[in-house]
RNA sequence: GGGCGAAUAGCUCAGUUGGUAGAGCGUCUGCUUUACACGCAGAAGGUCACAGGUUCGAGCCCUGUUUCGCCCACCA
């Protein structure tokens, strides 16, 4: 007898030990099926998941229990991501709370006591998946800096140096004066912000200039004033000087390309420190550099003695009334403009001249260009190439050194000695270069994703050659949001074709990202997302899953809202109480039913891989209705697969739910009850039911395991 | 400045090659029918953003417009 209401939390209980003690999602190495491999996009460690994680998750792990179900050899591999900066942060930020400052602590100290925060919030990471039914291959976990994935960081660190493809140099980066360090391109969001245009006076030689800016306080570290070589305005001044206010340095006047003529006043004041532009402007020029911020955000001596010291906001407001004090200020415009600024934060991007690592990623490009052209890659939805491609086209190269402590420590030592520099796959004890053992390791660690983009093949195992990395790379598809595209999903192409040879996987489906009612992404760091772990208790794991399906289209936005989950719920319910119905009615049937006392099956564990559709075949004793219910069993059957097949995930569970409902429960279990309850022979409207009951519990199965799992397991 | 997405019932949204507008929620009318009120039977409710065009036929294809949103971009 079932009971009255299915019970989430007791069949999560049941069926997650059920399926980890028979460890029924790793792979039958020896079965000789076609594999099917998904990796998962590892969530950072020390954070927790949120609905948009569960989404992917969800979408994952339905395509991992369709695939197996079809016969197919599957394997997805979980892991976490150690996240940097993310991550440096919130140990920072909780040491602070115990009254510890990094700064007062060795590298060591702090170090351990990151290890501790991975260790502690590791397991909540994975108790929210667990939850979640994913079907992980869990003796496979990997995190991108234990000792395997560090090898294989370093491995990689070497082949590119060695390439020529890693370079260190000085030159403008984007830093964070909040976090004081460098991040990459890609780590920069721009923002429209109301700012202001200051048109200053310049005294030249050849008369008075203007320029127009919209950072006065960077004019302390000008060293040049430019203009553009077609302005026949200002030709004539080409190669004159002018005197840099407030500074009162003599400057000259070169001609640029970037410089457009009709913007501003045609004239560009140049501080190759502190802007891109500006640098390029510097190095055609050979023009000097005057450093006026430095890593905090805080004018230098070189700022001169009235401003040095400053916070840079203040000293823009400083400098501009010292401008207006000496009459040169000629006007102040509104202005509304991109401003940089940090998406780990917010702070305000300070384009910095400083020496880093980076990477040549024009050679790397090329081939996974190729790659996508030829569809060896494919993009799902569509669009997707074309932003793929357009970034890669004009890709720029990565910087790839962090100042922090929680990372990969980049694998290079400098020599007290001599200029050597010795970069090494293990630990040297001596200089390459002269053979002096003062040595001392580089201080900064490595782009976070500089570890991420090695995540199909190093949780196999690479450097070494394994059978993991023979059997099952490439991987089959990539389920992640359309977001870390250019982070991710375009370096993990690069990575692998330069590294293994060959795709990282075949398709990429991207996810909709999932917002709050107010439309805002959810993330941590809004805190608008609700634990999953919370909605698991609430609404039962199946609800959720199911609901997130049915709500997102491939690749389209979800608006999630609690209130959502009832769709689940009620058909979770709705399942539930139809097999109760069928089993009742089993249970009046006095004789077994197939075969003598036919026991119970112990669940799809036990029989995963099954054909789905009409097994029963149609005979003089099936009554019209049970006819109909069977056809349209098949073409729901058939629908769902093909909604499957071509990533439709929502509308197989819209196909699904509305066969079961509205056609199995709405029309032929009330068709039903007149037989089953009435005189005569009910084994045939039994069998019927049993049947498509059960084909509908395969069907319903990759996207709700665990209620689907428990009728399975009474249906006799 | 480029590129992309969205606009369909009161709300949230489906609608895959063009062929009589759909679901869930909400509303209204009936139902304590022994699977289910997390339910059952039924009803109301839409010039498919706007303007043109192609077609026998357009929510869907083409052109343009408007309004939102996102991504990219070295005009200080």
């Amino acid at each position: 007898m079932m009971e009255k209401h299915f019970d989430p939390a007791a069949a999560r209980k049941r069926w997650n030990a059920e399926w980890e003690a028979r460890r029924i999602f790793a792979p039958d190495e020896d079965s000789g099926a076609e594999p099917f491999v998904i990796i998962l996009p590892p969530p950072n460690v020390t954070g927790v998941l949120h609905v948009g994680h569960i989404l992917g998750d969800t979408v994952q792990d339905q395509l991992i229990r369709w695939k197996r179900m079809n016969g197919f050899n599957t394997l997805w591999i979980p892991g976490t991501d150690h996240a940097g900066i993310a991550t440096q942060k919130v140990v920072e930020n909780a040491l602070l709370k115990e009254g510890k400052k990094r700064s007062e602590m060795t590298r060591e100290e702090f170090l351990a006591e990151a290890w501790k925060w991975k260790e502690h919030h590791h397991a909540r990471i994975v108790e929210q998946m667990k939850q979640l039914g994913c079907a992980f291959d869990w003796s496979r976990e990997a995190f991108t800096l234990d000792d395997a994935r560090s090898r294989a960081v370093r491995e990689v660190f070497v082949r590119l140096y060695e390439k020529g493809l890693i370079y260190r140099g000085d030159y403008i980066v984007n830093w964070c004066p909040l976090d004081q360090t460098a991040i990459s391109d890609e780590e920069v969001t721009y923002d429209e912000r109301d700012s202001k245009l200051y048109w200053v006076k310049y005294d030249g030689e050849a008369g008075e200039i203007v320029v127009a800016t919209t950072r006065p306080e960077t004019i302390l570290g000008d060293t040049a004033v430019a203009v553009n070589p077609d302005d026949a305005a200002k030709k004539h001044l080409v190669g004159r000087t002018c005197i840099v206010p407030l500074v009162n340095r003599k400057v000259p006047i070169v001609a640029d390309e970037v410089v457009q003529k009709d913007f501003g006043s045609g004239f560009v004041k140049v501080t190759p420190a502190h802007d891109l532009n500006d640098f390029g402007i510097g190095q055609r020029h050979n023009l000097p550099s005057v450093v006026v911020i430095d890593r905090e955000g805080r004018m230098t001596k070189a700022a001169g003695d009235a401003f040095a010291g400053l916070d840079r906001f203040d000293a823009r407001k400083q400098v501009v009334e010292a401008l207006e004090r000496e009459g040169r200020m000629v006007k102040i415009e509104p202005y509304r403009h991109a401003v940089g600024t940090h998406d780990r934060c917010g702070t305000v991007i300070e384009p910095l001249l400083s020496r880093q690592w980076f990477v040549k990623m024009k050679p790397l490009a090329e081939p996974a260009i190729r790659v996508v052209e030829k569809d060896e890659v494919t993009f799902y939805p569509p669009r997707w190439r074309n932003v793929y491609m357009s970034w890669m086209t004009e890709i720029r190269d990565w910087c790839i050194s962090r100042q922090l402590w929680w990372g990969h420590r980049i694998p290079v030592w400098y020599c007290a000695d001599c200029d050597h520099l010795t970069v090494a796959r293990t630990d040297p004890d001596a200089c390459a270069g002269c053979g002096g053992t003062r040595l001392h390791q580089d201080e900064d660690v490595l782009d976070t994703w500089f570890s991420s983009w090695l995540w199909t093949f190093s949780p196999m195992g690479w450097p070494e050659k394994t059978s993991d990395l023979e059997r099952y790379h490439p991987t089959s598809v990539l389920v992640t949001a359309p977001e870390i595209i250019f982070f991710w999903v375009a370096r993990m192409i690069m990575a692998s074709l330069e590294f293994m040879g060959e795709v990282p996987f075949r398709h990429v489906f991207l996810t909709g990202i999932v917002r709050d009612g107010q439309g805002r992404k959810m993330s941590k760091s809004l805190g608008n997302s609700p634990d999953p772990l919370d909605i698991i208790d609430n609404w039962g794991t199946d609800a959720f899953r199911f609901t997130l399906s049915m709500l997102s289209p491939p690749g389209k936005d979800v608006f999630f809202d609690e209130e959502k989950l009832e769709l689940g719920r009620n058909f979770t319910n709705k399942i539930w109480q139809a097999s109760r119905l069928v089993m009742s009615a089993v249970e009046k049937l006095d004789a077994p039913l197939v075969g003598e006392g036919a026991a119970a099956p112990g669940g799809f564990a036990s029989s995963w891989t099954c054909a789905f559709g009409n097994t029963l075949a149609f005979t003089p004793e099936l009554a019209w209705e049970d006819r109909w219910i069977l056809s349209a069993l098949d073409r729901c059957a058939a629908d769902t697969q093909r909604s499957f097949s071509d990533w439709r995930l929502n509308d197989a569970a819209s196909r699904i739910y509305d066969f079961f409902w509205h056609d199995f429960c709405d029309w032929y279990l009330e068709l039903a009850k007149v037989r089953l309850y009435g005189e005569g022979d009910r084994r045939t409207v039994l069998a019927v039911m049993l049947h498509v009951l059960g084909q509908s519990m395969k069907l319903i199965h990759p996207v709700m395991p665990y209620v689907t799992e428990e009728i399975w397991s009474v249906l006799p």
